[in-house]
RNA sequence: GCCCCCGUAGCACAACGGAUAGUGCAGCGGCCUUCUAAUCCGCAGGUUGCAGGUUCGAGUCCUGCCGGGGGCGCCA
């Protein structure tokens, strides 16, 4: 997009570092000019630059003196009213109440809000990948939602995103699960809990494994059957699968999330490439047959004893397993989706699994050097007890049941706020803010780091959550429905930033564009959660001390409204990358 | 045994190598005749697991130790 902010990014950050970078060139020299200018925020002024710091030993001068030269030579005319030198050589930015004000304007008027088009990629995602036949559970939550959310955010800065929802709908397992199902019957009560239930199904089919040598013998027999494509064991399977399909499209349209049955790409559909994958590593050499099975031995990788660790790809009664199918997907996703950057959000767990694929499928030439590949690492869901939570018989985490609850909930909630509102409304409302509460405490903490489950938590609608972003949009709107005028128009009212509080929110407004960029770069939705809620607050203490409606003069009024827009439109945009629903009213 | 991740306030979590480590919850105390009090304002709470090292500067980087989690040949 044109850059129309006059002077660059509407980002202090995005502004000042090329100035200071110049600055910086200017003042000791060309060659220096790719140094950092340490731009950071700053508890004494708006901004810092630390760059004099890092400089004064390449230099051979003293900080001190590095800033007095580097802000001798500084030109921030119409963008600072105050450079200062404090410390060993900080240099404290206080930006012009004026450049903020003309910065925000163009951002309110804004239909991207600051937020620019990056040059497209194909970036294939493969996120959520629940089992067929089984429930999804917390785990699953988490890859599903990081993973919409990246999915939208990518896609909104401009890159083409390619969903691939990797089912689990192949492996051993389904011999079990077959048999079960022809046993109980395709159109039976039992049979029907895969869409309802899937748990239930599983472990019923489990118990008879573990329980019956004779159906163990039937289950397994039933294995060979399928991977051999016999007709009717196929047909059943198909059954299983798309009762399954059922199930997961129930629970995405629950949670409001983008995938749909076109972007299934389940394991069983890379079948047919896995012999020939595995005849080309063999005949290149990559893959060598060790204790009968067909194995890659990568440099680097060793586990007990010090023993290479093997990456299987043909099981030594010839069957594959999921290192085969991993390695068709980068194949494919490279090959024939002309992917230019491959995101896998997977469970932490899984990280030694997916280095050894990667760097095999580096080894192979079927991941070009220029192609990025990232694992969005999904952290252990703990329980209280802070060990590993599983799913087993007792533990009742159904998804399902989860989210009922976090809707309920917030029903309470609203029963008690807004007994004033229709019944269907509410309906609507407690479902979005549910929603919102469960994808919000899921997106705000690190994707990567362990996650103590604890529903309460989760489903509180007070403090740091979902439900505090979405309260602030409504109060937004509410003033907007009082005045007759409609928050979601870009404003082009003229902004005046007076108030503290005024210029505290315009210079949080700023900060939308270069959040998300960064959230597109570094694959963290939580860095867009902190700063949706820092707006949020930021527009509460706003709105406690600056009236709108009822604003001293028009002018003010005017001034504020487009900010209360502004606010408005960044909140309702950062929500919905996020996956995020804006209530009409709370 | 080897490898990976983590250890920050009572609890849950933040903090591109930058000044006095932040936010929420919980606790204590204030503010509703005023655009929605699911809000806001204030107080208190810390030797960033321990010990060294690198650096002008370390929660962040390196080494060792302690503690927790995960992974390590035919489940996916």
């Amino acid at each position: 997009m044109a850059r129309h902010y006059p002077g660059g990014m509407p980002s202090p950050h995005d502004t000042l570092a090329p100035v200071i970078s110049a600055a910086i060139a200017a003042a000791f020299g060309d060659e220096h000019r790719g140094a950092d200018p340490v731009l950071r925020s700053s508890q004494f002024a708006d901004l810092q630059s630390n760059a004099a710091l890092a400089l004064a030993k390449r230099l051979g001068m003293p900080p001190r003196e590095v800033a007095t030269r580097l802000v001798q030579a500084l030109d921030v005319t119409g963008v600072c009213e105050r450079v200062e030198i404090s410390g060993p050589g900080f240099v404290n930015l206080t930006l012009a109440d004026s450049w903020i004000a003309a910065m925000v304007q163009q951002v309110a008027e804004d239909p991207r809000l600051g937020v620019e088009v990056a040059p497209a990629l194909v970036v294939p995602i493969d996120y959520s990948a629940p089992n067929v036949a089984k429930e999804m559970h917390v785990g699953h939550l988490r890859t599903t939602v990081v993973g919409d959310a990246l999915a939208r955010t990518l896609e909104h800065l401009g890159h083409r995103v390619i969903r691939q929802n990797h089912v689990g709908d192949w492996g051993t397992n389904f011999g079990m699960l077959v048999e079960h199902l022809l046993e109980v019957g395709e159109s039976s009560e039992a049979a029907r809990l895969v869409e309802t239930d899937p748990n239930a199904f599983y472990q019923a089919a489990r118990v008879k494994f573990d329980g019956d040598d004779g159906f163990a013998d039937r289950a397994r027999a039933r294995v060979v059957a399928l991977q051999a494509g016999d007709g009717e064991t196929v047909r059943l399977w198909r059954s299983l699968y798309e009762m399954s399909k059922h199930y997961f499209n129930r629970i995405y349209a629950a949670l409001d999330v983008t995938l749909t049955d076109a972007d299934l790409a389940g394991e069983s559909t890379y079948n047919d490439d896995l012999p020939g994958l595995c005849a080309e590593l063999q005949e290149r050499g990559i893959a060598v047959e060790s204790e009968g099975a067909l194995c890659v031995f990568l440099p680097g990788f060793t586990g007990r004893e010090g023993k290479p660790v093997p990456l299987i790809v043909r099981k030594s009664d010839g069957g594959y397993g999921y290192g085969t199918t991993d390695l068709a997907t980068i194949r494919h996703r490279v090959r024939d989706l002309d992917a230019d950057r491959l995101i896998y959000v997977v469970g932490a767990t899984q990280s030694l699994h997916l280095q050894m694929i990667f760097a095999t499928a580096r080894l192979a030439g079927w991941l070009p050097e220029d192609v990025e590949v990232v694992h969005v690492q999904i952290g252990n869901v703990m329980g209280e007890d802070r060990k590993l939570l599983r799913t087993r018989a007792g533990d009742s985490l159904r998804l399902m049941a989860l989210i009922e609850e976090a809707v309920e909930a917030a029903r309470g909630v609203l029963d008690e706020a807004r007994p004033d509102l229709p019944e269907s409304t509410r309906h609507t409302l407690a479902w979005q803010i549910g929603v919102g509460a469960i994808k919000f405490a899921d997106l705000s903490v690190a994707h990567d780091s362990e996650y103590v489950f604890d529903l309460a938590r989760m489903v509180s609608l007070t403090g740091n959550t979902g439900p505090y972003l979405q309260y602030a949009a409504a109060r937004i709107r509410s003033i907007f429905r009082a005045a007759g005028l409609d928050a979601s128009d870009p404003q082009a009212r003229s902004i005046a930033v007076v108030e503290p509080a005024e210029r505290a929110l315009a210079l949080a407004l700023l900060e939308f564009g270069s959040v998300v960029r960064q959230v597109g770069a570094d694959l963290g939705p939580h860095r867009l959660c902190a700063y949706l809620f820092e707006l949020a607050q930021t527009f509460s203490a706003f709105y406690e001390v600056c009236p709108v409606l009822k604003a001293p003069d028009e002018a003010t009024r005017q001034s504020r409204l487009a900010l209360c827009a502004a606010t408005f439109r960044v909140m309702e945009q950062g929500l919905a990358l996020l996956g995020i629903a804006t209530p009409d009213q709370m």
